[in-house]
DNA sequence: CATACTGGTAAGTGATGACTTACGGAATGA
DNA sequence: TCATTCCGTAAGTCATCACTTACCAGTATG
């Protein structure tokens, strides 16, 4: 079930945002922050949530804390969607067919 | 920016066991609802979400109406997460390599 | 110690959204 | 035409959530 979370995680406009900031580099929460319209608790939280579902990691550097995305994270959701891609080619071959006896 | 859309249509849990259910084949709105804990209206309009991110299609078939998932909005939303995938095993080989002078 | 950074947490608010029931409307079969 | 089956839509409700400001804790630097 952890791809829902990382799905939903993904769902939020901002916290969307944030995490494709991190896939540009590793930042600070404040350096995410200036290039975002919201606050920076607000960074903080969605954050929070990103590494809730794994899709990104914490590293502590003096007072500041890294964050990156985590590619096992992404590697997760790649398999679920790889998945439905297999299917849904499988069900498009059938109909094609003309499978539906 | 359909790619949006696409994320925050998966993201309802329900929702997604209705892309789920369409993955294993086509389906009216009342066998997908059959397998569901919730009404056929909340499916229906479930269905028109996942419509309109381009993530099922309609067929009419008579009084009924056949959702299937579009494989073309499932490769949008792969190349969305391939192009992430890239990036960041970019970012993690450039951090091995000691890239941080 | 005092100050200035860093950033996580608490509490409150406004909006969004996932459901429900009730209804209407189009196609099939008698 | 009448009844039946299929389904979308309207309206209302309850919970969730993304955001804000205020506050607090830890780490350097004078």
């Amino acid at each position: 079930m952890t791809y829902g979370m990382m799905i939903e995680a993904l769902a939020a406009p901002t916290r969307r945002a944030v995490f494709e900031r991190l896939a540009q580099g590793p930042a600070s929460v404040g350096e995410v922050a200036k290039g975002l319209p919201v606050s920076r608790p607000a960074v903080s939280q969605h954050l929070r949530i990103l590494k809730e579902a794994r899709l990104v990691s914490e590293r502590r550097e003096g007072v500041k804390r890294i964050y990156a995305v985590d590619p096992e994270g992404l590697a997760v959701l790649r398999r679920y969607f790889d998945r439905f891609w297999d299917q849904a080619l499988d069900n498009f071959k059938r109909s094609i067919e003309g499978g539906d006896t």
